[in-house]
RNA sequence: GGUGGAAUGGCCGAGAGGCGAGGCAAGGGACUGCAAAUCCCUCUACACGGGUUCAAAUCCCGUUUCCACCUCCA
Protein backbone atom coordinates (compact mmCIF):
# COMPACT_ATOMS: atom_id res chain seq x y z
CA UNK A 1 0.00 0.00 0.00
CA UNK A 2 1.06 3.37 -0.73
CA UNK A 3 -0.47 6.63 0.56
CA UNK A 4 -3.56 8.15 -1.28
CA UNK A 5 -4.65 11.83 -0.90
CA UNK A 6 -7.30 13.79 -1.94
CA UNK A 7 -6.31 15.54 -5.36
CA UNK A 8 -7.98 19.03 -5.99
CA UNK A 9 -7.39 18.68 -9.92
CA UNK A 10 -9.47 15.42 -10.29
CA UNK A 11 -11.55 15.77 -6.77
CA UNK A 12 -10.72 12.63 -5.73
CA UNK A 13 -8.34 10.55 -4.02
CA UNK A 14 -4.99 9.38 -5.93
CA UNK A 15 -2.41 7.19 -4.80
CA UNK A 16 0.59 9.33 -4.87
CA UNK A 17 3.17 8.02 -7.19
CA UNK A 18 7.08 8.13 -8.01
CA UNK A 19 9.93 8.12 -9.77
CA UNK A 20 12.48 5.10 -8.84
CA UNK A 21 11.17 5.03 -5.55
CA UNK A 22 11.12 8.46 -4.58
CA UNK A 23 8.75 10.90 -4.65
CA UNK A 24 9.51 14.94 -5.52
CA UNK A 25 7.07 17.56 -3.51
CA UNK A 26 6.85 20.77 -3.72
CA UNK A 27 5.47 23.09 -1.03
CA UNK A 28 4.71 26.77 -1.50
CA UNK A 29 6.66 28.51 0.94
CA UNK A 30 6.46 31.91 3.05
CA UNK A 31 6.83 35.18 2.22
CA UNK A 32 9.20 35.84 3.99
CA UNK A 33 8.44 39.64 5.09
CA UNK A 34 6.76 38.92 8.58
CA UNK A 35 6.26 36.06 10.97
CA UNK A 36 4.37 32.90 10.19
CA UNK A 37 1.22 32.56 12.17
CA UNK A 38 -0.03 29.25 13.08
CA UNK A 39 -2.89 28.80 10.46
CA UNK A 40 0.40 29.24 7.87
CA UNK A 41 1.94 27.14 10.14
CA UNK A 42 -0.85 24.26 9.46
CA UNK A 43 0.50 24.42 5.78
CA UNK A 44 3.58 23.46 6.27
CA UNK A 45 2.62 21.00 8.84
CA UNK A 46 0.69 18.65 6.30
CA UNK A 47 3.68 18.77 3.54
CA UNK A 48 5.56 17.15 6.57
CA UNK A 49 2.38 14.79 7.45
CA UNK A 50 2.76 13.71 3.79
CA UNK A 51 6.21 13.22 3.71
CA UNK A 52 6.38 11.31 6.86
CA UNK A 53 3.73 8.84 5.77
CA UNK A 54 5.49 8.87 2.38
CA UNK A 55 8.75 7.48 4.41
CA UNK A 56 6.61 5.02 6.52
CA UNK A 57 5.86 3.40 3.31
CA UNK A 58 8.91 2.99 2.52
CA UNK A 59 9.61 5.45 -0.67
CA UNK A 60 11.88 8.14 -0.04
CA UNK A 61 10.79 11.68 -0.82
CA UNK A 62 12.51 14.76 -2.55
CA UNK A 63 11.16 17.86 -0.75
CA UNK A 64 11.66 21.44 -2.00
CA UNK A 65 10.14 24.66 -0.22
CA UNK A 66 10.71 28.05 -1.83
CA UNK A 67 11.45 31.32 0.36
CA UNK A 68 9.60 34.31 -1.31
CA UNK A 69 11.65 37.00 -0.96
CA UNK A 70 10.62 39.33 -3.48
CA UNK A 71 7.81 39.85 -5.91
CA UNK A 72 4.98 39.48 -3.39
CA UNK A 73 3.06 42.80 -3.48
CA UNK A 74 0.60 43.90 -0.99
CA UNK A 75 -2.84 43.85 -0.75
CA UNK A 76 -3.55 47.23 -2.76
CA UNK A 77 -0.82 45.76 -5.44
CA UNK A 78 1.69 49.30 -5.10
CA UNK A 79 4.26 47.97 -3.32
CA UNK A 80 6.51 44.72 -2.72
CA UNK A 81 5.47 42.99 0.40
CA UNK A 82 9.29 43.41 1.49
CA UNK A 83 9.97 46.69 0.73
CA UNK A 84 6.85 47.99 2.58
CA UNK A 85 8.14 46.25 5.93
CA UNK A 86 11.18 47.18 5.29
CA UNK A 87 10.28 51.07 5.37
CA UNK A 88 8.34 49.83 8.11
CA UNK A 89 11.39 48.48 10.01
CA UNK A 90 13.80 51.10 8.67
CA UNK A 91 16.33 47.93 7.48
CA UNK A 92 17.80 46.54 4.77
CA UNK A 93 15.24 44.40 2.82
CA UNK A 94 17.28 41.60 2.21
CA UNK A 95 18.05 41.59 5.86
CA UNK A 96 13.99 41.68 6.71
CA UNK A 97 14.23 37.92 4.61
CA UNK A 98 17.13 37.06 5.98
CA UNK A 99 15.47 38.18 9.62
CA UNK A 100 12.32 36.07 9.00
CA UNK A 101 13.53 33.23 7.44
CA UNK A 102 15.39 32.70 9.82
CA UNK A 103 12.56 32.73 12.20
CA UNK A 104 10.13 30.54 9.90
CA UNK A 105 13.20 27.62 10.36
CA UNK A 106 12.99 28.27 14.08
CA UNK A 107 9.11 27.70 13.85
CA UNK A 108 9.46 24.06 11.60
CA UNK A 109 11.82 22.98 13.84
CA UNK A 110 9.62 23.77 17.20
CA UNK A 111 6.52 21.87 15.47
CA UNK A 112 9.40 19.05 14.47
CA UNK A 113 9.16 19.14 11.03
CA UNK A 114 11.71 17.38 9.33
CA UNK A 115 13.39 20.03 7.08
CA UNK A 116 13.14 19.78 3.18
CA UNK A 117 15.93 18.93 1.21
CA UNK A 118 15.84 22.39 -0.57
CA UNK A 119 14.78 26.10 0.37
CA UNK A 120 15.69 28.09 -2.89
CA UNK A 121 15.40 31.77 -2.31
CA UNK A 122 13.22 33.96 -5.16
CA UNK A 123 15.85 36.39 -4.98
CA UNK A 124 18.41 34.15 -6.14
CA UNK A 125 16.74 32.37 -8.52
CA UNK A 126 16.35 34.94 -10.93
CA UNK A 127 18.26 33.54 -13.93
CA UNK A 128 16.01 30.68 -13.64
CA UNK A 129 13.25 32.80 -14.56
CA UNK A 130 14.21 34.32 -16.84
CA UNK A 131 15.37 31.63 -18.58
CA UNK A 132 11.62 30.10 -18.17
CA UNK A 133 10.18 33.79 -19.29
CA UNK A 134 12.40 33.76 -22.65
CA UNK A 135 11.14 29.99 -23.10
CA UNK A 136 7.62 30.38 -22.26
CA UNK A 137 7.78 33.82 -24.69
CA UNK A 138 9.40 31.42 -27.27
CA UNK A 139 6.68 29.02 -27.28
CA UNK A 140 3.80 31.61 -27.85
CA UNK A 141 2.72 31.57 -24.14
CA UNK A 142 3.75 35.04 -22.76
CA UNK A 143 4.67 38.48 -24.41
CA UNK A 144 6.30 41.73 -23.97
CA UNK A 145 3.68 44.47 -23.22
CA UNK A 146 3.95 47.64 -23.98
CA UNK A 147 4.76 48.81 -20.10
CA UNK A 148 7.98 46.79 -20.75
CA UNK A 149 5.71 44.48 -18.41
CA UNK A 150 6.15 40.93 -19.34
CA UNK A 151 2.80 38.59 -19.03
CA UNK A 152 1.46 35.62 -19.21
CA UNK A 153 -1.28 34.56 -22.41
CA UNK A 154 -3.99 33.06 -19.98
CA UNK A 155 -6.00 32.11 -23.65
CA UNK A 156 -2.75 30.06 -24.75
CA UNK A 157 -3.46 28.24 -22.46
CA UNK A 158 -5.99 25.05 -22.72
CA UNK A 159 -7.53 24.09 -20.02
CA UNK A 160 -6.71 27.16 -17.53
CA UNK A 161 -8.98 27.23 -14.22
CA UNK A 162 -9.22 23.12 -14.21
CA UNK A 163 -7.84 23.27 -10.78
CA UNK A 164 -10.35 25.97 -9.25
CA UNK A 165 -13.10 24.55 -11.66
CA UNK A 166 -12.69 28.37 -12.68
CA UNK A 167 -13.22 29.39 -16.12
CA UNK A 168 -11.54 32.21 -18.44
CA UNK A 169 -15.12 33.14 -19.84
CA UNK A 170 -16.60 33.21 -16.38
CA UNK A 171 -14.06 34.98 -14.52
CA UNK A 172 -15.29 38.73 -14.11
CA UNK A 173 -12.91 41.42 -14.07
CA UNK A 174 -11.69 43.03 -10.74
CA UNK A 175 -14.81 41.55 -9.03
CA UNK A 176 -12.70 41.83 -5.65
CA UNK A 177 -10.67 44.51 -6.21
CA UNK A 178 -11.94 48.08 -8.69
CA UNK A 179 -10.31 46.82 -11.55
CA UNK A 180 -7.71 49.36 -13.38
CA UNK A 181 -7.73 48.76 -16.98
CA UNK A 182 -3.70 50.05 -17.93
CA UNK A 183 -4.41 48.63 -21.32
CA UNK A 184 -0.93 47.02 -20.86
CA UNK A 185 -2.46 43.39 -20.73
CA UNK A 186 -4.07 41.90 -23.47
CA UNK A 187 -6.39 40.15 -21.59
CA UNK A 188 -7.54 40.50 -18.16
CA UNK A 189 -6.85 37.73 -16.54
CA UNK A 190 -2.99 37.46 -17.90
CA UNK A 191 -0.42 37.83 -15.05
CA UNK A 192 2.74 39.33 -14.91
CA UNK A 193 6.22 37.47 -15.47
CA UNK A 194 8.68 40.42 -15.11
CA UNK A 195 7.87 43.41 -14.05
CA UNK A 196 9.64 46.88 -14.97
CA UNK A 197 11.53 48.14 -12.20
CA UNK A 198 9.86 51.87 -12.93
CA UNK A 199 10.53 54.02 -9.83
CA UNK A 200 11.70 51.04 -7.52
CA UNK A 201 15.27 51.38 -6.77
CA UNK A 202 15.70 48.64 -4.15
CA UNK A 203 15.59 45.07 -4.93
CA UNK A 204 15.41 44.79 -8.58
CA UNK A 205 17.63 42.78 -11.46
CA UNK A 206 18.75 43.43 -14.99
CA UNK A 207 16.59 41.09 -17.63
CA UNK A 208 17.09 40.78 -21.02
CA UNK A 209 13.49 43.00 -20.66
CA UNK A 210 15.46 45.71 -18.91
CA UNK A 211 15.67 46.47 -15.53
CA UNK A 212 12.91 44.98 -12.80
CA UNK A 213 11.53 42.46 -10.71
CA UNK A 214 9.75 38.87 -10.95
CA UNK A 215 6.10 38.31 -10.60
CA UNK A 216 5.08 36.09 -7.84
CA UNK A 217 3.51 33.30 -9.30
CA UNK A 218 6.97 32.50 -12.01
CA UNK A 219 8.68 31.10 -9.23
CA UNK A 220 6.91 28.52 -8.19
CA UNK A 221 7.11 27.30 -11.28
CA UNK A 222 10.96 27.92 -12.18
CA UNK A 223 12.02 25.94 -8.87
CA UNK A 224 9.81 23.56 -9.08
CA UNK A 225 10.61 22.31 -12.33
CA UNK A 226 14.42 23.01 -11.63
CA UNK A 227 14.99 21.67 -8.60
CA UNK A 228 12.49 18.51 -8.76
CA UNK A 229 13.89 17.13 -12.44
CA UNK A 230 10.71 18.86 -14.31
CA UNK A 231 8.06 16.95 -12.44
CA UNK A 232 6.39 17.40 -9.35
CA UNK A 233 4.90 14.14 -7.62
CA UNK A 234 2.98 15.90 -4.62
CA UNK A 235 2.69 19.58 -4.71
CA UNK A 236 1.05 21.18 -1.58
CA UNK A 237 -0.24 24.53 -0.51
CA UNK A 238 -3.06 26.08 1.45
CA UNK A 239 -6.51 26.17 -0.17
CA UNK A 240 -6.23 30.36 -0.79
CA UNK A 241 -3.62 29.85 -3.40
CA UNK A 242 -5.44 27.10 -5.44
CA UNK A 243 -6.83 30.26 -7.19
CA UNK A 244 -5.07 31.83 -8.94
CA UNK A 245 -1.70 31.02 -7.93
CA UNK A 246 -1.94 26.94 -8.61
CA UNK A 247 -4.17 28.01 -11.93
CA UNK A 248 -1.20 29.91 -12.84
CA UNK A 249 1.65 27.87 -11.54
CA UNK A 250 0.38 24.77 -13.92
CA UNK A 251 0.34 27.04 -16.75
CA UNK A 252 3.35 28.05 -16.80
CA UNK A 253 4.88 24.57 -15.88
CA UNK A 254 2.61 22.76 -18.47
CA UNK A 255 3.31 25.08 -21.05
CA UNK A 256 7.11 24.22 -20.72
CA UNK A 257 7.26 20.82 -20.18
CA UNK A 258 4.48 19.98 -22.54
CA UNK A 259 3.02 17.42 -20.06
CA UNK A 260 0.94 17.73 -16.70
CA UNK A 261 4.03 19.09 -14.40
CA UNK A 262 2.14 18.16 -11.03
CA UNK A 263 0.55 14.69 -10.60
CA UNK A 264 -1.47 15.23 -7.31
CA UNK A 265 -2.47 19.00 -6.12
CA UNK A 266 -3.02 18.87 -2.38
CA UNK A 267 -4.82 21.82 -0.71
CA UNK A 268 -4.77 22.69 3.26
CA UNK A 269 -8.19 24.20 4.63
CA UNK A 270 -7.77 27.29 6.51
CA UNK A 271 -7.53 27.59 9.92
CA UNK A 272 -9.55 30.36 12.47
CA UNK A 273 -9.15 31.08 15.91
CA UNK A 274 -11.92 31.28 18.68
CA UNK A 275 -14.19 31.82 15.50
CA UNK A 276 -13.10 33.93 13.54
CA UNK A 277 -10.26 34.02 10.38
CA UNK A 278 -7.16 35.36 11.80
CA UNK A 279 -6.51 38.81 10.76
CA UNK A 280 -4.48 42.06 12.07
CA UNK A 281 -7.35 44.30 11.76
CA UNK A 282 -9.25 41.21 14.45
CA UNK A 283 -6.46 40.96 16.31
CA UNK A 284 -6.23 37.38 16.78
CA UNK A 285 -3.01 36.44 14.71
CA UNK A 286 -1.80 34.36 16.81
CA UNK A 287 2.24 32.60 16.46
CA UNK A 288 3.57 29.55 17.90
CA UNK A 289 5.76 32.18 19.76
CA UNK A 290 2.99 33.39 21.60
CA UNK A 291 1.69 29.55 22.04
CA UNK A 292 5.60 28.84 23.99
CA UNK A 293 5.28 32.46 25.89
CA UNK A 294 1.69 31.08 27.53
CA UNK A 295 3.81 28.08 28.92
CA UNK A 296 2.36 25.34 26.44
CA UNK A 297 4.63 22.54 24.84
CA UNK A 298 4.80 24.27 20.54
CA UNK A 299 3.76 20.28 19.74
CA UNK A 300 0.57 21.01 21.66
CA UNK A 301 -0.29 22.71 18.74
CA UNK A 302 0.71 19.95 16.34
CA UNK A 303 -1.69 18.06 18.07
CA UNK A 304 -4.06 20.10 17.89
CA UNK A 305 -3.58 19.75 13.99
CA UNK A 306 -3.46 16.02 14.08
CA UNK A 307 -6.69 16.02 15.62
CA UNK A 308 -8.78 17.73 12.80
CA UNK A 309 -8.80 16.58 9.28
CA UNK A 310 -6.29 18.96 6.98
CA UNK A 311 -9.44 19.20 4.42
CA UNK A 312 -11.81 21.11 7.28
CA UNK A 313 -11.51 24.17 8.33
CA UNK A 314 -10.91 24.22 11.58
CA UNK A 315 -11.50 26.16 14.95
CA UNK A 316 -8.16 26.72 17.30
CA UNK A 317 -8.43 27.90 20.60
CA UNK A 318 -6.54 28.62 23.72
CA UNK A 319 -8.36 25.70 25.36
CA UNK A 320 -8.00 23.47 22.65
CA UNK A 321 -4.06 23.94 22.92
CA UNK A 322 -4.13 23.38 26.75
CA UNK A 323 -6.23 19.96 26.58
CA UNK A 324 -3.35 18.91 23.73
CA UNK A 325 -0.96 20.15 26.04
CA UNK A 326 -2.25 17.87 28.89
CA UNK A 327 -2.73 15.26 26.57
CA UNK A 328 0.65 15.13 25.40
CA UNK A 329 2.16 15.35 28.89
CA UNK A 330 0.31 12.45 30.12
CA UNK A 331 1.44 10.04 27.13
CA UNK A 332 5.03 10.71 27.58
CA UNK A 333 4.45 9.43 31.20
CA UNK A 334 2.46 6.78 30.64
CA UNK A 335 4.93 5.54 27.87
CA UNK A 336 7.65 6.19 29.83
CA UNK A 337 5.76 3.48 32.34
CA UNK A 338 5.13 1.65 29.72
CA UNK A 339 8.69 0.80 28.26
CA UNK A 340 10.35 1.86 25.36
CA UNK A 341 11.57 -0.90 22.90
CA UNK A 342 13.96 -0.33 20.23
CA UNK A 343 12.56 -2.35 17.73
CA UNK A 344 9.62 -1.05 16.42
CA UNK A 345 6.65 -3.24 14.97
CA UNK A 346 4.57 -2.31 12.11
CA UNK A 347 0.86 -1.50 13.12
CA UNK A 348 -0.64 -1.63 10.33
CA UNK A 349 -4.19 -0.31 11.40
CA UNK A 350 -2.06 2.65 12.10
CA UNK A 351 -0.75 2.82 8.39
CA UNK A 352 -3.67 1.95 7.14
CA UNK A 353 -5.43 5.40 8.93
CA UNK A 354 -2.90 7.38 7.43
CA UNK A 355 -2.34 5.60 4.03
CA UNK A 356 -6.44 6.46 3.47
CA UNK A 357 -5.57 10.07 3.03
CA UNK A 358 -4.21 10.99 6.42
CA UNK A 359 -6.53 10.35 8.60
CA UNK A 360 -4.65 11.78 11.78
CA UNK A 361 -7.93 12.32 13.81
CA UNK A 362 -8.58 8.50 13.70
CA UNK A 363 -4.87 7.61 14.92
CA UNK A 364 -5.87 9.86 17.56
CA UNK A 365 -9.05 8.35 18.24
CA UNK A 366 -7.31 5.04 18.23
CA UNK A 367 -4.53 6.04 20.46
CA UNK A 368 -6.57 7.03 22.82
CA UNK A 369 -8.41 3.79 22.81
CA UNK A 370 -5.59 2.44 23.01
CA UNK A 371 -4.50 3.57 25.91
CA UNK A 372 -7.27 2.65 27.72
CA UNK A 373 -7.89 -0.49 26.78
CA UNK A 374 -6.90 -3.14 29.66
CA UNK A 375 -6.63 -6.36 27.26
CA UNK A 376 -2.99 -5.10 25.72
CA UNK A 377 0.29 -5.35 27.04
CA UNK A 378 2.27 -2.25 28.03
CA UNK A 379 4.64 -2.99 25.57
CA UNK A 380 1.99 -3.68 22.90
CA UNK A 381 0.42 -0.01 24.16
CA UNK A 382 4.05 1.35 23.70
CA UNK A 383 4.42 -0.09 20.12
CA UNK A 384 1.08 1.72 18.52
CA UNK A 385 2.26 5.11 20.52
CA UNK A 386 5.75 5.30 19.14
CA UNK A 387 4.91 3.34 15.54
CA UNK A 388 2.27 6.46 15.68
CA UNK A 389 4.73 9.11 16.72
CA UNK A 390 7.01 8.24 13.66
CA UNK A 391 4.30 10.67 11.52
CA UNK A 392 2.71 12.20 14.73
CA UNK A 393 6.18 13.74 15.61
CA UNK A 394 4.98 14.62 19.11
CA UNK A 395 8.06 13.39 20.47
CA UNK A 396 6.15 10.50 22.92
CA UNK A 397 9.20 8.90 23.73
CA UNK A 398 10.67 11.82 24.60
CA UNK A 399 11.12 12.29 28.88
CA UNK A 400 9.63 15.53 29.84
CA UNK A 401 12.33 18.46 30.18
CA UNK A 402 13.27 18.83 33.02
CA UNK A 403 14.30 22.86 33.66
CA UNK A 404 16.63 22.94 36.85
CA UNK A 405 14.96 24.17 39.52
CA UNK A 406 15.94 27.77 41.00
CA UNK A 407 17.77 27.72 44.81
CA UNK A 408 14.87 29.39 45.94
CA UNK A 409 12.24 26.75 44.67
CA UNK A 410 14.05 24.38 45.90
CA UNK A 411 13.68 25.57 49.67
CA UNK A 412 10.31 26.36 49.30
CA UNK A 413 10.00 22.48 48.36
CA UNK A 414 12.26 21.58 51.59
CA UNK A 415 10.18 23.97 53.86
CA UNK A 416 7.18 22.47 52.30
CA UNK A 417 8.53 19.15 53.52
CA UNK A 418 9.26 19.91 56.02
CA UNK A 419 5.42 21.97 57.09
CA UNK A 420 4.22 18.35 56.01
CA UNK A 421 5.70 16.33 58.66
CA UNK A 422 5.03 18.57 61.14
CA UNK A 423 2.02 18.54 59.69
CA UNK A 424 1.20 22.60 59.55
CA UNK A 425 -1.59 21.89 56.63
CA UNK A 426 -1.62 26.36 57.04
CA UNK A 427 1.65 26.48 55.49
CA UNK A 428 2.07 23.73 53.60
CA UNK A 429 -0.80 25.39 51.65
CA UNK A 430 0.49 28.51 51.41
CA UNK A 431 3.86 26.89 50.22
CA UNK A 432 2.10 24.57 47.34
CA UNK A 433 0.36 28.20 46.25
CA UNK A 434 3.57 30.27 45.87
CA UNK A 435 5.20 26.72 44.02
CA UNK A 436 2.12 26.58 41.68
CA UNK A 437 2.21 30.19 40.45
CA UNK A 438 6.12 29.52 40.33
CA UNK A 439 4.86 27.11 37.24
CA UNK A 440 5.78 23.89 39.08
CA UNK A 441 2.96 21.10 39.86
CA UNK A 442 3.29 19.26 43.21
CA UNK A 443 1.46 16.08 43.90
CA UNK A 444 1.54 14.72 47.55
CA UNK A 445 1.39 10.91 47.88
CA UNK A 446 1.97 8.27 50.82
CA UNK A 447 5.66 8.11 49.54
CA UNK A 448 6.05 12.14 49.93
CA UNK A 449 5.64 15.32 47.99
CA UNK A 450 6.72 15.52 44.21
CA UNK A 451 6.41 18.13 42.01
CA UNK A 452 6.83 18.35 38.05
CA UNK A 453 7.15 21.44 35.39
CA UNK A 454 3.43 22.50 34.21
C1' G B 1 -22.64 36.86 -10.69
C1' G B 2 -18.85 32.56 -11.09
C1' U B 3 -16.08 28.83 -8.36
C1' G B 4 -14.74 25.42 -4.15
C1' G B 5 -16.41 23.79 0.57
C1' A B 6 -19.42 23.36 5.10
C1' A B 7 -23.91 22.81 8.70
C1' U B 8 -23.37 17.00 14.21
C1' G B 9 -24.95 17.85 21.82
C1' G B 10 -22.97 23.83 26.27
C1' C B 11 -18.11 24.09 23.10
C1' C B 12 -14.55 21.57 19.67
C1' G B 13 -15.04 17.80 16.59
C1' A B 14 -14.66 12.24 14.05
C1' G B 15 -18.05 9.08 11.41
C1' A B 16 -20.38 8.64 5.38
C1' G B 17 -26.69 3.39 4.84
C1' G B 18 -28.11 -0.55 10.47
C1' C B 19 -25.04 -1.83 16.85
C1' G B 20 -25.21 6.20 19.41
C1' A B 21 -16.51 8.10 18.32
C1' G B 22 -13.62 11.01 21.16
C1' G B 23 -12.02 15.43 23.61
C1' C B 24 -13.12 19.93 26.45
C1' A B 25 -16.54 22.09 29.87
C1' A B 26 -20.18 20.67 33.66
C1' G B 27 -22.08 17.30 37.61
C1' G B 28 -21.08 12.93 40.74
C1' G B 29 -17.55 9.34 42.80
C1' A B 30 -12.48 7.07 44.06
C1' C B 31 -7.70 8.78 45.77
C1' U B 32 -5.80 13.01 49.19
C1' G B 33 -4.84 16.16 55.64
C1' C B 34 -7.06 19.43 51.77
C1' A B 35 -5.76 19.75 46.79
C1' A B 36 -3.52 18.88 41.96
C1' A B 37 -2.75 15.00 38.66
C1' U B 38 -4.93 10.35 37.57
C1' C B 39 -8.95 6.82 37.30
C1' C B 40 -14.42 5.59 37.16
C1' C B 41 -19.52 7.21 36.22
C1' U B 42 -23.35 10.73 34.16
C1' C B 43 -25.02 14.14 30.23
C1' U B 44 -26.75 12.18 24.06
C1' A B 45 -26.61 15.27 18.65
C1' C B 46 -26.69 15.23 13.30
C1' A B 47 -29.86 22.94 9.60
C1' C B 48 -34.91 22.67 7.09
C1' G B 49 -38.49 20.33 3.41
C1' G B 50 -39.26 16.40 0.23
C1' G B 51 -37.55 11.66 -1.97
C1' U B 52 -34.98 6.62 -2.38
C1' U B 53 -34.65 2.33 1.11
C1' C B 54 -36.81 -2.92 5.31
C1' A B 55 -33.40 0.89 7.41
C1' A B 56 -30.83 7.81 6.25
C1' A B 57 -26.63 12.09 10.28
C1' U B 58 -24.79 9.28 5.95
C1' C B 59 -27.52 8.62 -0.78
C1' C B 60 -30.74 11.96 -4.30
C1' C B 61 -33.58 16.71 -5.19
C1' G B 62 -34.83 21.43 -3.29
C1' U B 63 -34.39 25.38 0.52
C1' U B 64 -31.86 28.23 4.19
C1' U B 65 -27.51 29.77 6.58
C1' C B 66 -22.21 30.04 6.99
C1' C B 67 -16.98 29.99 5.23
C1' A B 68 -13.41 30.53 1.36
C1' C B 69 -11.47 32.10 -3.63
C1' C B 70 -12.50 35.43 -8.01
C1' U B 71 -6.46 37.96 -10.86
C1' C B 72 -0.05 38.95 -5.58
C1' C B 73 -3.76 35.54 1.63
C1' A B 74 -1.19 29.32 4.16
Amino acid sequence: MVLSIYDTFSRAPKEISSGNGVVSMYCCGPTVYRDAHVGNLRTFLLSDLIARTIRLSGLNVDMVQNITDVGHMSDDFQEDKMLEQSEKEKIDPFEIARKYEERFHHDLSNLNIIPAQKYPRASESIELMHEMISALINKGAAYVAEDQCVYFDAQSFEGYGQISGNRLDSLKPGHKYEFVEDGAKKFHADWALWKTAGNRKEMIWDSPWGPGFPGWHIECSAMSLKFLDSHVNVHVGGIDLRFPHHENERAQSNSITGTESVDLWVHGEHLLFEGRKMSKSAGNVVLLNDVIAKGFDPLALRLCFLENRYRSQMDLSWQSIASAHDTIKRWRSKIAGWGLSNSIKIDSTILAFLENDLETPRVITYLRSVEKDSNLTDAEKSNAFLFADQVLGLHLSRPEKVKALSEELNLLLAERENARAAKNWALSDELRIRLESAGLEISDSAAGQSWSWR
